[in-house]
DNA sequence: TTATTGTATCGTTAAATGGCGATATGGCTA
DNA sequence: TAGCCATATCGCCATTTAACGATACAATAA
């Protein structure tokens, strides 16, 4: 029950779909999503986490930037799914449109 | 991007994840169910009107009964994936089984 | 070493959420 | 109509959440 709910949760905020939306156009380090999003670096880093935690995103380093990517390798089966049908869904809001632009 | 969260949000949390499950069992009144959760009426039925405003579940009168049934004709295309996913989902989860139990 | 850059964490604040009891509403029965 | 039962709504409180700025940490450059 933990692990789903740390899915659906993770998935039930707009910027952290964003975020994901992104990832799924290709690799961002912080500072990218930053921008995009206009968030504090702070607020970007913790919706980060929640993303990792959740199994829905990974990161690797590169020197001082952190790069985020869509999880490709599942721990969490939720995750796994969820992820799968979100690449499916919201191609065409409006929301989604205006941060793929800026990719 | 709003129907997509309303969704999620409303599968966020436990209690109306077990509602969801306990109505996968089979059709149930508000009674009924705030008696399995052990929590207060106002509380199960504000959950049931979070899930019914997703689409996840629909009510329909018997007398003074409220009956609450998982959605069927879906008009909101993430209720119906999720909705249908969260029937091979939970169901060895102890806390599932438990209200299961009761059902 | 020191400075700089990118990221993570901490502390705070405002808003959203989940819980409750009290009360209003709707439908049945006497 | 009056009373009762099931449910919905309202008002309140405690907790969680999302945001920010300030600060700490990590990696590279000077």
């Amino acid at each position: 029950m933990k692990a789903f709910i740390r899915v659906m949760k993770a998935l039930s905020d707009p910027n952290r779909v964003k975020i994901m939306k992104m990832l799924e156009a290709k690799e961002l380090c912080v500072c990218e999503i930053t921008a995009i999003l206009g968030l504090a670096q702070s607020t970007v880093s913790k919706h980060l986490k929640i993303l990792e935690d959740a199994d829905l995103v990974y990161s690797s380093r590169e020197g001082a930037w952190m790069n985020y990517n869509l999880t490709e390798n599942f721990e969490n089966q939720y995750a796994e799914i969820l992820e799968n049908h979100l690449k499916d869904w919201l191609g065409k809001d409006p929301q989604i449109q205006d941060v793929l632009a800026q990719v």
